[in-house]
DNA sequence: CGGTATCCGCTAGGATACTG
DNA sequence: CAGTATCCTAGCGGATACCG
């Protein structure tokens, strides 16, 4: 706690916009390793429970091995999840989430669910907007 | 479209998840324009109250107007956000959170507020995985 | 004030091939 | 099975200059 006037983070957000512009630099980190395409989606995968590499690249259509690879050790290293390597034969790895992702993974849900709920209207609006060609002479 | 036969591993995600493979194609556009670094913060910005262009600015700091105009546009575009230009001098313009996005806003500012309560062991876990290389003699 | 347009470096990220 | 390494392109995103 570095703020002394007694000021919560989170809470300064809600009252007043002036978020302080130091807050807003980690908060930018935090944001974009967290808020990329695919962390938030293996966050959500595994939040139904530990999965090994091909089972994360078969849950996860579309993800390179390469991104997953790097993703997988972005969110290791933040300490979000969790890699257990079995020495045995054939290998196996499993990834799971790390209990400091517990709170995290709620939210990735909660925005997994609106984006669910509300993809019909943003595709309208998407639309919409790019359908402003619809006078011709 | 290619995968559209065999493995009801992507049902595994179900129970609580719930994420149909199809879903996982549009929840990653979601996730992409809504995740990405700038969006959520002028979200969040804008949670407060309707800003204009110069006050966003100098809310958010570090943005280009390039990234601050694209973003505007952008969920503009997908109804996130209402632009209101009044031809008065000298011209004023005001963003606001539209509608569609009082859900949203919620989980972001909770995203928020939970990067603010964890960044503190998220730089920890991440000093700790690259202080692997302090190679004693 | 509230943008637009252009140049440009950087890196995210896919495809492919190879390894332990 | 679980990666690593390399190549290569698209577009993110900053800086700058200019317009309505």
């Amino acid at each position: 706690m570095q703020d002394s006037a007694g000021t919560d983070t989170a809470a300064a957000i809600g009252p007043c916009a002036g978020i302080p512009a130091d807050r807003m630099a980690f908060i930018r980190q935090v944001l974009d390793r967290v808020g990329d395409k695919w962390s938030m989606l293996i966050v959500a995968v595994l939040e139904d429970g530990p999965l090994r590499y091909t089972d994360l690249q078969r849950q996860i259509p579309g993800i390179s091995q390469r991104m997953l690879t790097h993703t997988l050790r972005q969110l290791q290293e933040d300490g979000l999840i969790t890699r257990s390597a079995y020495a045995e034969v054939p290998p196996r790895v499993e990834y799971a989430l790390a209990p400091l992702s517990r709170g995290l993974k709620d939210i990735v849900m909660e925005l997994i669910r609106w984006a669910s709920e509300h993809h019909d209207d943003i595709r309208a609006n998407r639309a919409q907007s790019g359908a402003a060609s619809s006078s011709p002479s």
